[in-house]
DNA sequence: GCGACGGTTCGGTCCCGGCCGAAGTGTCCC
DNA sequence: GGGACACTTCGGCCGGGACCGAACCGTCGC
């Protein structure tokens, strides 16, 4: 019986034009209905029939303003789908032009995966997390975890999100840290201009303010 | 890039009849191509086409063997894919017919996922486990966990696979044990008869002996 | 050997769904 | 108010793929 259901959802994803856009909603931004269009290299009026189907199902919440469309990700478990299916998709073969190359490289090195980061920025991080007891191996949080984030000024108190959530990164392999905390981190990075988008993707780079700082705080050698 | 890849992953499951055919063979044994068909309510030629596509693709794992073709799962991987996306679709809305709800309720009873154990039961028994203190609360084993199974005859040494793992259930939307740990518990406590298939497909009982020892065992309440 | 049976290959049908261009609706800005 | 702009609706085209029946190939059992 439930395979009737696995199948509608699987056909969601099942077209290249609506997977490129779900991949790029991975940043966890909203993206108006033409920039999606231009990312996906497609119509307005197809990516504008897709959007409709993605929000229809509960996969994408849409946001009106004035004559603009905007559309993100419905939430955290939308994304934790995602990434669990290009997890196992796997990053394929390499990438076949030079520019596709480098765009690749620069995600594989860091990127934002919905709230939190991935690639290995964000296996390092949890390395250097759990090298530090302020995770355990399997990234839950630690008492010491629990004080160094509130130290940071997270509050975890009145929220249903788990925690921390292991995220299985489909560049590296390994998981790395999601959940409230893994957000929080996130967003605490940027703040402080430790970390920024690099391009206008999901890709993520290092500051040299945060290399300094991250080096310091956590003994990390930043990728 | 990677979207072109999701889609074609997508693709391979956004098919009813494919769906079923790997839904049915969520229950971890090999499969007939006959059988499957009857399963997936197709004619013959209509289901060796889509095993061939399957096969190819990776996700199932061939063997012929006189007239018949056995087909199976490829791995734990490509089961807990197929998990996570369930969990997503979810148990949607009840069954229509009688006899398809009360089939799905010994599947939401009990069933096999892939090689371990799922449903009531299997939460139930990872609840047990973690009130005796043999896993920690993310199921991952403690040191008299690991004694626990050492006792079981479990050798979790020389192989590649984790000794636990988290799967999340698509029915109790919690999770239960997999890995190693989790299938060796399933294959001994079907070893030891207290626990059965019951009816064709992957609903799992626990037997009269079972539901005393464990009580006994684990002082468990068995559904 | 010979029939029964499981599975596959082939050919043909049919329908779903992705795509775009043109035209329409509403919003913003001057 | 008028023109540029973001987006949507409509109509029509087209390709892919799911399905089956008929015929074919190999294996099993007598």
């Amino acid at each position: 019986m439930p395979a009737a259901e696995l199948a509608e959802l699987a056909a969601l994803l099942a077209d290249r034009t609506r997977a490129a856009v779900l991949v790029a909603l991975l940043d966890g931004r909203a993206w108006t209905a033409g920039e999606l269009a231009r990312a996906a290299g497609v119509a307005p009026p197809t990516a504008s029939a897709h959007l409709t189907r993605l929000v229809e199902a509960g996969l994408l919440r849409e946001h009106r303003q004035g004559r603009h469309r905007y559309v993100r990700l419905a939430g955290p478990e939308e994304a934790a789908l995602l990434e669990h299916l290009l997890a196992y998709a796997g990053p394929g073969r390499p990438a076949p032009t030079l520019r596709a190359a480098t765009a690749s490289a620069a995600l594989a090195r860091g990127r934002t995966c919905y709230d939190h980061l991935a690639g290995r920025l964000g296996v390092a991080l949890a390395d250097a997390l759990v090298a530090r007891d302020l995770l355990t191996a399997d990234l839950t949080t630690t008492p010491a975890g629990l004080a160094w984030f509130d130290a940071l000024g997270a509050d975890f108190t009145g929220t249903r999100r788990p925690v921390t959530r292991a995220c299985l990164d489909w560049t590296e392999r390994r998981p790395h840290l999601a959940g409230a905390a893994g957000a929080h981190l996130c967003a605490w990075l940027h703040d402080r201009g430790w970390v920024r988008r690099s391009g206008t993707g999901r890709a993520v780079a290092v500051t040299d303010d945060g290399r300094v700082a991250l080096a310091d705080l956590l003994g990390l050698v930043a990728p």
